[in-house]
DNA sequence: ATTATCTATAGATCTATAGATAATGC
DNA sequence: ATTATCTATAGATCTATAGATAATGC
Protein backbone atom coordinates (compact mmCIF):
# COMPACT_ATOMS: atom_id res chain seq x y z
CA UNK A 1 0.00 0.00 0.00
CA UNK A 2 2.82 2.75 0.74
CA UNK A 3 5.61 0.37 -0.82
CA UNK A 4 5.58 3.04 -3.22
CA UNK A 5 6.53 1.61 -7.42
CA UNK A 6 6.37 4.60 -9.75
CA UNK A 7 6.64 7.95 -8.02
CA UNK A 8 3.35 8.77 -7.42
CA UNK A 9 1.39 11.83 -6.72
CA UNK A 10 0.00 12.12 -3.08
CA UNK A 11 -3.64 10.89 -2.77
CA UNK A 12 -6.35 13.37 -2.62
CA UNK A 13 -9.32 13.52 -0.10
CA UNK A 14 -11.50 11.53 -2.49
CA UNK A 15 -8.84 8.91 -3.15
CA UNK A 16 -8.06 7.72 0.82
CA UNK A 17 -11.82 7.77 1.28
CA UNK A 18 -12.57 5.41 -1.80
CA UNK A 19 -10.13 3.27 -1.51
CA UNK A 20 -10.69 2.66 2.37
CA UNK A 21 -14.57 2.09 1.44
CA UNK A 22 -13.52 -0.28 -1.36
CA UNK A 23 -11.49 -2.27 0.86
CA UNK A 24 -13.57 -2.28 3.67
CA UNK A 25 -16.44 -3.69 0.90
CA UNK A 26 -13.90 -6.17 -0.14
CA UNK A 27 -13.30 -7.59 3.01
CA UNK A 28 -16.81 -8.84 3.70
CA UNK A 29 -16.51 -10.30 0.31
CA UNK A 30 -13.34 -11.95 0.19
CA UNK A 31 -13.67 -13.25 3.61
CA UNK A 32 -16.66 -14.73 3.33
CA UNK A 33 -16.55 -16.23 -0.55
CA UNK A 34 -12.32 -16.74 -0.53
CA UNK A 35 -10.27 -15.08 -3.48
CA UNK A 36 -11.61 -16.86 -6.52
CA UNK A 37 -15.29 -17.32 -5.11
CA UNK A 38 -15.63 -13.48 -4.64
CA UNK A 39 -16.49 -11.40 -7.83
CA UNK A 40 -15.96 -7.41 -8.62
CA UNK A 41 -19.55 -6.93 -9.04
CA UNK A 42 -19.92 -8.13 -5.43
CA UNK A 43 -17.37 -5.94 -4.30
CA UNK A 44 -19.11 -3.07 -6.28
CA UNK A 45 -22.63 -3.35 -4.73
CA UNK A 46 -21.09 -3.50 -1.51
CA UNK A 47 -18.92 -0.38 -1.52
CA UNK A 48 -21.64 1.77 -3.62
CA UNK A 49 -19.47 2.09 -6.39
CA UNK A 50 -19.25 1.37 -10.01
CA UNK A 51 -16.98 -1.95 -10.94
CA UNK A 52 -15.05 0.47 -13.43
CA UNK A 53 -14.89 2.97 -10.52
CA UNK A 54 -13.55 -0.03 -8.67
CA UNK A 55 -10.50 -0.34 -11.32
CA UNK A 56 -9.73 3.11 -11.53
CA UNK A 57 -8.70 2.90 -7.93
CA UNK A 58 -6.96 -0.47 -7.83
CA UNK A 59 -4.77 -2.29 -10.42
CA UNK A 60 -7.11 -5.24 -10.59
CA UNK A 61 -8.98 -7.75 -8.03
CA UNK A 62 -5.61 -9.36 -7.18
CA UNK A 63 -4.49 -6.05 -6.27
CA UNK A 64 -7.09 -5.34 -4.12
CA UNK A 65 -6.81 -8.82 -2.23
CA UNK A 66 -2.93 -8.03 -1.50
CA UNK A 67 -4.09 -4.84 -0.20
CA UNK A 68 -5.91 -6.58 2.54
CA UNK A 69 -3.16 -9.19 3.08
CA UNK A 70 -0.41 -6.89 3.64
CA UNK A 71 -2.63 -4.66 5.84
CA UNK A 72 -3.94 -7.78 8.16
CA UNK A 73 -0.63 -8.94 8.35
CA UNK A 74 0.67 -6.40 10.93
CA UNK A 75 -2.34 -6.66 13.49
CA UNK A 76 -2.23 -9.98 13.01
CA UNK A 77 1.17 -10.62 14.44
CA UNK A 78 0.81 -7.84 16.95
CA UNK A 79 -0.64 -9.46 19.81
CA UNK A 80 1.97 -12.03 19.65
CA UNK A 81 5.01 -9.30 19.11
CA UNK A 82 3.08 -7.76 22.51
CA UNK A 83 4.50 -11.19 24.65
CA UNK A 84 7.08 -9.16 26.75
CA UNK A 85 10.69 -11.64 27.63
CA UNK A 86 10.59 -9.05 31.11
CA UNK A 87 7.11 -9.38 31.97
CA UNK A 88 5.57 -12.05 34.27
CA UNK A 89 5.55 -15.95 32.18
CA UNK A 90 2.42 -16.94 32.88
CA UNK A 91 0.48 -13.48 32.96
CA UNK A 92 2.00 -12.79 29.89
CA UNK A 93 0.79 -15.64 27.98
CA UNK A 94 -3.03 -15.48 29.72
CA UNK A 95 -2.37 -11.81 28.39
CA UNK A 96 -1.91 -12.94 24.59
CA UNK A 97 -4.80 -15.66 24.84
CA UNK A 98 -6.99 -12.83 25.84
CA UNK A 99 -5.83 -10.33 23.26
CA UNK A 100 -6.54 -13.20 20.51
CA UNK A 101 -10.01 -13.63 21.93
CA UNK A 102 -10.28 -10.35 21.31
CA UNK A 103 -9.44 -10.50 17.89
CA UNK A 104 -11.71 -12.67 17.05
CA UNK A 105 -14.63 -10.94 18.71
CA UNK A 106 -13.91 -7.84 17.12
CA UNK A 107 -12.24 -8.88 13.80
CA UNK A 108 -13.88 -12.35 12.53
CA UNK A 109 -13.84 -11.19 8.86
CA UNK A 110 -9.75 -10.69 9.37
CA UNK A 111 -9.59 -13.72 10.84
CA UNK A 112 -11.69 -15.28 7.70
CA UNK A 113 -9.66 -13.77 5.44
CA UNK A 114 -6.57 -15.38 7.03
CA UNK A 115 -8.26 -18.61 7.46
CA UNK A 116 -9.36 -18.37 3.82
CA UNK A 117 -5.71 -17.61 2.22
CA UNK A 118 -4.55 -20.35 4.42
CA UNK A 119 -6.67 -23.11 3.95
CA UNK A 120 -6.06 -22.77 0.35
CA UNK A 121 -2.49 -23.03 0.66
CA UNK A 122 -1.44 -19.72 1.33
CA UNK A 123 -0.71 -18.79 -2.30
CA UNK A 124 -0.61 -15.12 -1.48
CA UNK A 125 1.06 -15.11 2.06
CA UNK A 126 3.77 -17.71 1.85
CA UNK A 127 6.19 -14.72 1.62
CA UNK A 128 5.02 -13.28 4.88
CA UNK A 129 4.84 -16.23 6.92
CA UNK A 130 8.26 -17.89 6.19
CA UNK A 131 9.45 -14.27 6.69
CA UNK A 132 7.73 -12.36 9.25
CA UNK A 133 6.11 -15.12 10.73
CA UNK A 134 8.09 -17.54 11.23
CA UNK A 135 10.89 -15.27 12.54
CA UNK A 136 8.36 -13.73 15.55
CA UNK A 137 7.45 -17.63 16.04
CA UNK A 138 10.76 -18.77 16.25
CA UNK A 139 11.61 -15.90 19.11
CA UNK A 140 8.42 -16.32 20.86
CA UNK A 141 8.84 -19.93 21.53
CA UNK A 142 12.65 -19.76 22.29
CA UNK A 143 11.42 -17.46 25.09
CA UNK A 144 8.96 -19.49 26.37
CA UNK A 145 10.66 -22.40 26.12
CA UNK A 146 13.27 -20.43 28.61
CA UNK A 147 10.68 -19.47 30.58
CA UNK A 148 9.71 -23.33 31.05
CA UNK A 149 13.79 -24.22 31.54
CA UNK A 150 13.74 -21.88 34.08
CA UNK A 151 11.10 -23.09 35.99
CA UNK A 152 8.46 -20.47 35.38
CA UNK A 153 6.34 -22.16 33.43
CA UNK A 154 5.26 -25.67 33.28
CA UNK A 155 6.51 -27.75 30.89
CA UNK A 156 5.45 -28.52 27.21
CA UNK A 157 6.09 -28.22 23.71
CA UNK A 158 5.99 -24.28 23.29
CA UNK A 159 5.29 -24.18 19.43
CA UNK A 160 2.29 -26.85 19.82
CA UNK A 161 1.57 -24.53 22.83
CA UNK A 162 0.79 -21.38 20.37
CA UNK A 163 -0.90 -23.48 17.70
CA UNK A 164 -2.98 -24.58 20.35
CA UNK A 165 -3.77 -20.88 21.31
CA UNK A 166 -4.17 -20.08 18.03
CA UNK A 167 -6.44 -22.72 16.59
CA UNK A 168 -8.72 -22.47 20.12
CA UNK A 169 -8.96 -18.82 19.50
CA UNK A 170 -9.43 -18.13 16.31
CA UNK A 171 -11.89 -21.12 15.83
CA UNK A 172 -14.34 -18.49 17.15
CA UNK A 173 -14.50 -16.18 14.74
CA UNK A 174 -13.78 -18.89 11.85
CA UNK A 175 -16.39 -21.48 12.39
CA UNK A 176 -18.55 -18.83 14.01
CA UNK A 177 -21.70 -20.10 12.13
CA UNK A 178 -21.15 -24.12 14.05
CA UNK A 179 -20.54 -22.79 17.02
CA UNK A 180 -23.56 -19.73 16.82
CA UNK A 181 -25.09 -23.45 15.75
CA UNK A 182 -24.60 -25.40 18.84
CA UNK A 183 -24.91 -22.56 21.33
CA UNK A 184 -28.36 -20.90 20.31
CA UNK A 185 -29.79 -18.86 23.16
CA UNK A 186 -26.55 -18.35 24.35
CA UNK A 187 -25.94 -14.42 24.08
CA UNK A 188 -22.20 -13.88 23.45
CA UNK A 189 -20.16 -17.26 23.43
CA UNK A 190 -16.60 -15.76 23.53
CA UNK A 191 -17.25 -14.45 26.92
CA UNK A 192 -17.76 -18.12 27.78
CA UNK A 193 -14.80 -19.31 25.87
CA UNK A 194 -12.80 -16.03 27.18
CA UNK A 195 -13.06 -18.05 30.96
CA UNK A 196 -12.75 -21.46 29.34
CA UNK A 197 -9.37 -21.01 27.80
CA UNK A 198 -8.25 -18.79 30.38
CA UNK A 199 -8.86 -21.27 33.22
CA UNK A 200 -7.60 -24.12 30.46
CA UNK A 201 -4.09 -22.62 29.90
CA UNK A 202 -3.87 -21.58 33.65
CA UNK A 203 -3.98 -25.03 34.90
CA UNK A 204 -1.84 -26.43 32.33
CA UNK A 205 0.77 -23.70 32.41
CA UNK A 206 1.09 -23.16 36.59
CA UNK A 207 4.44 -24.71 37.43
CA UNK B 1 -26.25 -40.51 -2.89
CA UNK B 2 -28.25 -43.23 -1.54
CA UNK B 3 -31.03 -40.82 -1.39
CA UNK B 4 -33.25 -41.87 -4.37
CA UNK B 5 -35.92 -39.93 -5.63
CA UNK B 6 -36.32 -40.92 -9.13
CA UNK B 7 -36.70 -44.91 -9.23
CA UNK B 8 -33.46 -45.44 -10.85
CA UNK B 9 -31.82 -48.25 -12.91
CA UNK B 10 -29.21 -49.97 -10.35
CA UNK B 11 -25.77 -48.40 -11.10
CA UNK B 12 -23.22 -50.37 -13.48
CA UNK B 13 -19.38 -51.28 -12.84
CA UNK B 14 -18.50 -48.42 -14.86
CA UNK B 15 -20.74 -46.03 -13.31
CA UNK B 16 -19.76 -46.95 -9.59
CA UNK B 17 -15.85 -46.48 -10.61
CA UNK B 18 -16.31 -43.33 -12.20
CA UNK B 19 -18.52 -41.79 -9.68
CA UNK B 20 -15.64 -42.67 -7.83
CA UNK B 21 -13.10 -41.07 -9.33
CA UNK B 22 -15.40 -38.08 -9.75
CA UNK B 23 -15.42 -37.51 -6.50
CA UNK B 24 -12.04 -38.32 -5.56
CA UNK B 25 -10.80 -35.83 -7.94
CA UNK B 26 -13.54 -33.29 -6.75
CA UNK B 27 -12.50 -33.57 -3.33
CA UNK B 28 -9.37 -32.69 -4.58
CA UNK B 29 -10.33 -29.38 -6.26
CA UNK B 30 -13.31 -28.31 -3.83
CA UNK B 31 -10.92 -28.76 -1.12
CA UNK B 32 -8.39 -26.88 -2.39
CA UNK B 33 -10.45 -24.03 -3.51
CA UNK B 34 -13.65 -23.82 -2.05
CA UNK B 35 -17.23 -24.41 -3.78
CA UNK B 36 -16.86 -21.33 -6.22
CA UNK B 37 -13.04 -21.20 -6.55
CA UNK B 38 -13.25 -24.69 -7.85
CA UNK B 39 -14.23 -25.11 -11.45
CA UNK B 40 -15.62 -28.23 -13.52
CA UNK B 41 -12.73 -28.04 -15.56
CA UNK B 42 -10.28 -29.08 -12.81
CA UNK B 43 -12.41 -31.91 -11.48
CA UNK B 44 -12.40 -32.79 -15.38
CA UNK B 45 -8.56 -32.74 -15.74
CA UNK B 46 -7.75 -34.48 -12.12
CA UNK B 47 -10.25 -36.94 -13.01
CA UNK B 48 -8.98 -38.06 -16.16
CA UNK B 49 -12.54 -37.63 -17.80
CA UNK B 50 -14.20 -34.90 -19.75
CA UNK B 51 -16.25 -32.28 -18.62
CA UNK B 52 -19.49 -33.23 -20.63
CA UNK B 53 -18.42 -36.94 -19.18
CA UNK B 54 -18.49 -35.47 -15.50
CA UNK B 55 -21.94 -33.93 -16.36
CA UNK B 56 -23.16 -37.43 -17.81
CA UNK B 57 -22.39 -38.75 -14.12
CA UNK B 58 -23.83 -36.11 -12.16
CA UNK B 59 -26.41 -33.45 -12.58
CA UNK B 60 -24.22 -30.35 -12.06
CA UNK B 61 -21.58 -28.83 -9.73
CA UNK B 62 -23.47 -28.48 -7.13
CA UNK B 63 -24.75 -31.88 -7.14
CA UNK B 64 -21.19 -33.39 -6.77
CA UNK B 65 -19.89 -31.12 -3.64
CA UNK B 66 -23.63 -31.97 -2.17
CA UNK B 67 -22.84 -35.59 -2.59
CA UNK B 68 -19.38 -34.94 -1.09
CA UNK B 69 -20.79 -32.83 1.90
CA UNK B 70 -23.33 -36.12 2.49
CA UNK B 71 -20.46 -38.34 2.68
CA UNK B 72 -18.56 -36.64 4.73
CA UNK B 73 -21.36 -35.53 7.51
CA UNK B 74 -21.36 -39.89 8.65
CA UNK B 75 -17.73 -40.07 8.90
CA UNK B 76 -17.02 -36.60 10.46
CA UNK B 77 -19.22 -37.09 13.07
CA UNK B 78 -18.03 -40.67 14.13
CA UNK B 79 -15.86 -40.33 16.18
CA UNK B 80 -17.29 -38.27 18.81
CA UNK B 81 -20.27 -40.91 18.34
CA UNK B 82 -18.22 -43.51 19.62
CA UNK B 83 -17.48 -42.08 22.55
CA UNK B 84 -18.92 -44.49 25.52
CA UNK B 85 -20.87 -43.51 28.33
CA UNK B 86 -20.26 -46.50 30.02
CA UNK B 87 -15.82 -46.41 29.66
CA UNK B 88 -13.83 -44.76 31.70
CA UNK B 89 -14.22 -40.56 31.37
CA UNK B 90 -10.63 -39.92 31.01
CA UNK B 91 -10.27 -42.35 28.73
CA UNK B 92 -12.72 -41.75 26.54
CA UNK B 93 -12.34 -38.05 25.93
CA UNK B 94 -8.49 -39.09 25.48
CA UNK B 95 -9.60 -41.38 22.51
CA UNK B 96 -11.88 -39.58 21.13
CA UNK B 97 -9.12 -36.70 20.74
CA UNK B 98 -6.97 -39.34 19.05
CA UNK B 99 -9.23 -40.15 16.84
CA UNK B 100 -9.50 -36.80 15.87
CA UNK B 101 -5.85 -35.96 15.28
CA UNK B 102 -5.60 -39.63 13.04
CA UNK B 103 -8.69 -38.09 10.99
CA UNK B 104 -6.74 -35.20 10.44
CA UNK B 105 -3.56 -37.05 9.54
CA UNK B 106 -5.49 -39.68 7.03
CA UNK B 107 -7.86 -37.05 5.67
CA UNK B 108 -6.74 -33.66 5.65
CA UNK B 109 -8.59 -32.65 2.69
CA UNK B 110 -12.16 -33.96 4.50
CA UNK B 111 -10.93 -31.54 6.87
CA UNK B 112 -10.54 -28.61 4.91
CA UNK B 113 -13.45 -29.43 2.47
CA UNK B 114 -15.50 -28.98 5.82
CA UNK B 115 -13.71 -26.39 6.74
CA UNK B 116 -14.35 -24.55 3.36
CA UNK B 117 -17.95 -24.91 4.34
CA UNK B 118 -18.51 -23.57 6.97
CA UNK B 119 -16.13 -20.82 6.85
CA UNK B 120 -18.35 -19.70 4.09
CA UNK B 121 -21.55 -19.54 6.44
CA UNK B 122 -22.17 -23.48 5.38
CA UNK B 123 -24.66 -22.23 2.87
CA UNK B 124 -25.33 -26.27 1.73
CA UNK B 125 -24.65 -27.90 5.07
CA UNK B 126 -26.38 -25.72 7.60
CA UNK B 127 -28.87 -28.58 8.10
CA UNK B 128 -26.71 -31.17 8.48
CA UNK B 129 -25.16 -29.37 11.30
CA UNK B 130 -28.71 -28.13 12.96
CA UNK B 131 -29.71 -31.79 13.19
CA UNK B 132 -27.43 -34.83 13.27
CA UNK B 133 -24.35 -32.22 14.91
CA UNK B 134 -26.63 -30.54 17.45
CA UNK B 135 -28.10 -33.71 18.45
CA UNK B 136 -24.89 -35.53 18.90
CA UNK B 137 -23.00 -32.32 20.44
CA UNK B 138 -25.73 -32.07 23.18
CA UNK B 139 -25.81 -35.65 23.50
CA UNK B 140 -21.90 -35.42 24.54
CA UNK B 141 -21.73 -32.23 26.56
CA UNK B 142 -24.43 -33.53 28.67
CA UNK B 143 -23.04 -36.69 29.33
CA UNK B 144 -19.35 -35.00 29.96
CA UNK B 145 -21.57 -32.63 32.24
CA UNK B 146 -22.64 -35.58 34.20
CA UNK B 147 -19.14 -36.91 34.23
CA UNK B 148 -18.01 -34.07 35.78
CA UNK B 149 -20.63 -33.65 38.11
CA UNK B 150 -19.84 -37.20 39.44
CA UNK B 151 -16.10 -36.35 39.87
CA UNK B 152 -15.00 -38.43 37.40
CA UNK B 153 -13.35 -35.25 35.68
CA UNK B 154 -11.77 -32.37 36.79
CA UNK B 155 -14.29 -29.60 36.01
CA UNK B 156 -15.36 -27.15 33.20
CA UNK B 157 -16.98 -26.31 30.27
CA UNK B 158 -18.16 -29.33 28.53
CA UNK B 159 -19.27 -27.73 25.06
CA UNK B 160 -15.92 -25.01 25.05
CA UNK B 161 -14.14 -28.29 26.04
CA UNK B 162 -15.14 -29.72 22.82
CA UNK B 163 -15.23 -27.28 20.66
CA UNK B 164 -11.26 -26.83 21.81
CA UNK B 165 -10.83 -30.31 20.81
CA UNK B 166 -12.63 -29.79 17.40
CA UNK B 167 -9.99 -26.76 16.95
CA UNK B 168 -6.78 -28.38 18.15
CA UNK B 169 -7.21 -31.08 16.28
CA UNK B 170 -8.60 -29.81 12.79
CA UNK B 171 -5.83 -27.19 12.99
CA UNK B 172 -2.88 -29.44 11.89
CA UNK B 173 -5.19 -30.17 8.42
CA UNK B 174 -7.06 -27.07 7.76
CA UNK B 175 -3.80 -24.79 8.64
CA UNK B 176 -0.92 -26.96 6.99
CA UNK B 177 0.92 -24.86 5.20
CA UNK B 178 1.33 -22.37 8.27
CA UNK B 179 2.04 -25.60 10.58
CA UNK B 180 4.92 -27.59 8.16
CA UNK B 181 6.34 -23.73 7.72
CA UNK B 182 6.93 -23.20 11.21
CA UNK B 183 8.14 -26.72 11.75
CA UNK B 184 10.46 -26.97 8.67
CA UNK B 185 12.36 -29.54 9.65
CA UNK B 186 10.39 -31.79 11.81
CA UNK B 187 9.34 -34.97 9.52
CA UNK B 188 5.44 -35.35 11.35
CA UNK B 189 4.32 -32.46 13.41
CA UNK B 190 1.16 -34.33 14.46
CA UNK B 191 3.23 -36.74 16.20
CA UNK B 192 4.18 -33.97 18.43
CA UNK B 193 0.84 -32.60 18.27
CA UNK B 194 -0.80 -35.92 19.37
CA UNK B 195 1.57 -36.53 22.05
CA UNK B 196 1.19 -32.32 23.39
CA UNK B 197 -2.52 -32.56 22.93
CA UNK B 198 -2.83 -35.58 24.87
CA UNK B 199 -0.87 -34.30 28.00
CA UNK B 200 -2.55 -30.96 27.92
CA UNK B 201 -6.08 -32.56 28.00
CA UNK B 202 -5.49 -35.29 30.82
CA UNK B 203 -3.93 -32.33 33.08
CA UNK B 204 -6.86 -30.29 32.64
CA UNK B 205 -9.30 -33.38 32.55
CA UNK B 206 -7.73 -35.33 35.57
CA UNK B 207 -10.36 -34.80 39.12
C1' DA C 1 -6.43 21.40 -16.07
C1' DT C 2 -6.92 17.48 -13.24
C1' DT C 3 -9.46 14.02 -11.06
C1' DA C 4 -13.37 11.07 -10.79
C1' DT C 5 -17.24 8.60 -12.79
C1' DC C 6 -20.15 6.54 -16.37
C1' DT C 7 -21.57 3.83 -20.62
C1' DA C 8 -20.51 0.29 -23.52
C1' DT C 9 -18.15 -3.64 -24.58
C1' DA C 10 -14.13 -6.80 -25.55
C1' DG C 11 -12.36 -11.05 -24.44
C1' DA C 12 -11.77 -14.80 -21.26
C1' DT C 13 -13.79 -18.29 -18.45
C1' DC C 14 -17.39 -21.23 -16.81
C1' DT C 15 -21.56 -24.29 -16.44
C1' DA C 16 -24.35 -26.87 -19.04
C1' DT C 17 -26.66 -29.04 -23.15
C1' DA C 18 -27.55 -30.88 -27.90
C1' DG C 19 -26.66 -34.27 -30.89
C1' DA C 20 -23.50 -37.50 -33.07
C1' DT C 21 -20.48 -41.48 -32.40
C1' DA C 22 -18.33 -45.34 -30.00
C1' DA C 23 -18.35 -49.11 -26.70
C1' DT C 24 -20.75 -52.64 -24.10
C1' DG C 25 -24.15 -56.22 -22.60
C1' DC C 26 -27.76 -59.45 -23.84
C1' DA D 1 -30.61 -51.99 -27.52
C1' DT D 2 -28.38 -49.65 -23.91
C1' DT D 3 -24.72 -47.21 -21.90
C1' DA D 4 -20.82 -44.26 -22.25
C1' DT D 5 -18.07 -40.76 -24.51
C1' DC D 6 -16.93 -37.03 -27.74
C1' DT D 7 -17.38 -32.65 -30.53
C1' DA D 8 -19.24 -28.35 -30.78
C1' DT D 9 -21.33 -24.61 -28.82
C1' DA D 10 -24.97 -21.81 -26.32
C1' DG D 11 -25.54 -18.68 -22.82
C1' DA D 12 -24.15 -16.76 -18.48
C1' DT D 13 -20.67 -14.62 -15.75
C1' DC D 14 -16.42 -12.26 -14.89
C1' DT D 15 -12.25 -9.22 -15.25
C1' DA D 16 -10.71 -5.48 -17.44
C1' DT D 17 -10.37 -1.49 -20.76
C1' DA D 18 -11.59 2.30 -24.07
C1' DG D 19 -13.40 6.53 -24.50
C1' DA D 20 -16.80 9.98 -23.33
C1' DT D 21 -18.72 12.91 -19.69
C1' DA D 22 -19.08 15.07 -15.17
C1' DA D 23 -17.10 17.04 -10.99
C1' DT D 24 -13.41 19.36 -8.55
C1' DG D 25 -9.37 22.36 -7.41
C1' DC D 26 -6.48 26.21 -8.65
Amino acid sequence: MDDVTKPEKKPSRIQLRNRKRILEAALDVFSQHGYRGATLDQIAEASGLSKPNILYYFDGKEAIHVTLLNALMENWLDPLAKMDPDGDPLEEILGYIHRKVQMSREFPRESRLFANEILQGAPRMRPHLETGLKVLFDDKTTLIQRWMDEGKLAKSDPRHLVFSIWATTQHYADFEVQVSILTEGEADPIEGAEAFLDSMYRKLLTP
